[in-house]
DNA sequence: TGATTTAAGTTAAACGCTTTAACCAAATCG
DNA sequence: CGATTTGGTTAAAGCGTTTAACTTAAATCA
């Protein structure tokens, strides 16, 4: 298949390719009205396509971005097996092919080696989900071009981002158990670093507590990695060693789920001996049995909205970068894995 | 950060640009080993990095994949929820990665436009999943470079293909059930279209059931979408309609989840009262409650290995082309959901 | 020894596009 | 009426690579 290019249109449209690259990228005022119509017809006669690495070259924008999710630590794939993050992706991509820009999604290696992938393809900005070491930040803000973060806290106005509030999420999803009696209420959770996300989801569980003039029991919290894996786990332990719990809030709805297997193994039913809920409401929190009751936060949009923060830095220029960062909403999803404790 | 060109490192090693080209791309016995180690020792002192763009543009390798995953009718999204899919793209992302290829992954709207993209960005190949409508194989076969098809019985040979058996797979899935001691048995299935993958399970399922000296039912056999609710409420009109079906097979993990789903609301205990199984094992399987029997493939496997066959195509050329399709292995996943029939 | 092949590099064109400086009428001005 | 502006257009210079064609020097051969 030949390639046509600009050169062909302007034969055709009897000018210059000059003028035809001003008519394609919407220079108005160069062109005359006639001569743009002349160029926009050859051009769709001919079916003309153009090159991108071309134009990446030429000096103009590559409409490329980069979208970059964590992986796995052993196989080094993504963790796209996370729904979490698919739905995001699921966002962005949408919002992105509809303003003409294609994303290139890849794992990163401990945080190395994205700078070669950013500079290799000229790319024009990047969505980055997850946390990783410093020094990828570095790297990131050398490469001078709009970068949206999400689920990550790093404080540097480079950056932009787009998050929830989790703090007030944690504190929601803590007030339901208490709300329907419970007081002995268990946190699993994934590691608590500072200025996580799950460090904010902590604190509102335990602003929860304080509200309600509970104490804060740290053997009531089981903190390791976010994972079913590890929800199970949690869950035979604290089935075992604090038959007293009435509750878990599991800060992410996979290890609520891992949760839920576990109470289950350990003969514990749910939510008649014990109420959870999860935090994200990624689809299967709904299909499970029984569905899980948890904090809902539309992940598809927000991904939407890290694509929608991106173009705009990048077409409308830095000044136009709002410094607030953009918050979603957040709401209880009410399913079936809380129950009111009745008092015995 | 001002980028450093091939220049800059013929400049620094004291020889011509076409000498660090050959070089850099190993292009053996044009140049000494004397050379050859200057240009490497300047290029990495200056942090060369390479302007894909310009590659691209002088007409080798761009050292990009286009993916290409199917999307809702509705909200145009990737449907990358189906964990089918992102289990695929994390096979295939990690492959690609290690050899230096990215991948944009895209939807495609009615299977039309991915042309545009595909000559665009000069994509060096691609991988199709899911079903598309004939003109868009057409597109795809006109951009003349490797094309590498998931889960799709598109009868070109122009085409490779990394499928499974799914006849056998169906075939085993209803004779696990037939050897539990079940002989009602249900199909639940996305549209049976002509030479589609489902048409296959299908066959598998008659041929069990013939096998057996079962006879074939076709009330028995419920088929609509592949998806989660599909399968609730095929679930609810079998038990409603059918109460002497004992056993489920679904072929698909999201529907045989909507199917479970379905009977318990219908008041049917699995396994007790009625065995499912399902297909893919997708993650959630084991996730579930009751955890799910299945058909498993490796789909992460499945992904790799179209990585595999497409790097293969590009980087040996046309004739390298095995017209063998790969077949990957498929094995039962025994988990809870089937039990033995027992004769009241 | 002279002719010929080979090895090691270099030169320069090409890839398809954007963009700037220059150009040319025609219109406007003093 | 000559000088200046202006709207419209063009030719040409990159952008960073690759590669075919060419050069030169050294090695091989008869």
């Amino acid at each position: 298949m030949k390639r046509i290019t600009i050169r062909d249109v302007s034969e055709r449209a009897g000018v210059s390719t000059a003028a035809v690259s001003y008519v394609l990228n919407g220079r108005e005022g160069k062109v005359s009205q006639e001569t743009a119509s002349k160029v926009r017809r050859a051009a769709s006669e001919l079916n003309y396509i153009p090159d991108f690495s071309a134009r990446s070259l030429a000096g103009t924008r590559s409409k490329l971005i980069g979208v970059v999710i964590p992986q796995t630590e052993d196989q080094k794939q993504l963790l796209l097996q996370n729904p979490f993050y698919s739905e995001l992706v699921c966002g962005i991509e949408a919002r992105l092919r509809q303003s003409g820009y294609h994303m290139i999604l890849s794992g990163v290696d401990k945080g190395e080696g994205y700078l070669d992938t950013s500079m290799q393809r000229n790319l024009d900005g990047a969505i980055i989900m997850g946390i990783y070491q410093e020094s990828f930040y570095d790297d990131l803000k050398r490469v001078k071009v709009p970068i949206v973060l999400i689920d990550s806290y790093v404080n540097d106005s480079y950056f932009q981002t787009v998050s929830i509030d989790d703090e007030a999420g944690g504190y929601m999803a803590t007030k339901l158990l208490i709300d329907n009696g419970h007081t002995n209420i268990a946190l699993v959770t994934g590691l608590i670093r500072k200025d996580g996300v799950v460090e904010k989801r902590f604190l509102g569980y335990k602003r929860a507590l304080k509200e309600a003039g509970l104490f804060y029991n740290s053997d009531y919290v089981f903190e390791h990695s976010v994972s079913y894996e590890y929800g199970q786990e949690a869950a035979a332990a604290l089935a075992a060693g604090h038959p007293e719990i009435t509750a878990v809030f599991a800060t992410s709805d996979l290890v609520a789920l891992g949760v839920l297997r576990g109470l289950s193994d350990a003969g514990k039913r749910v939510p008649e001996d014990v109420s959870v809920v999860g935090f994200d409401d990624i689809p299967v929190a709904r299909m499970c049995n029984p569905p899980l009751t948890t904090v809902r936060q539309n992940i598809v949009a927000r991904g939407a909205m890290a694509a929608d923060r991106l173009l705009k830095a990048i077409e409308e220029g830095e000044d136009s970068v709002a410094d607030d960062p953009s918050v979603a909403r957040l709401e209880l999803a009410i399913r079936q894995t809380v129950q009111r404790l009745m008092p015995n």
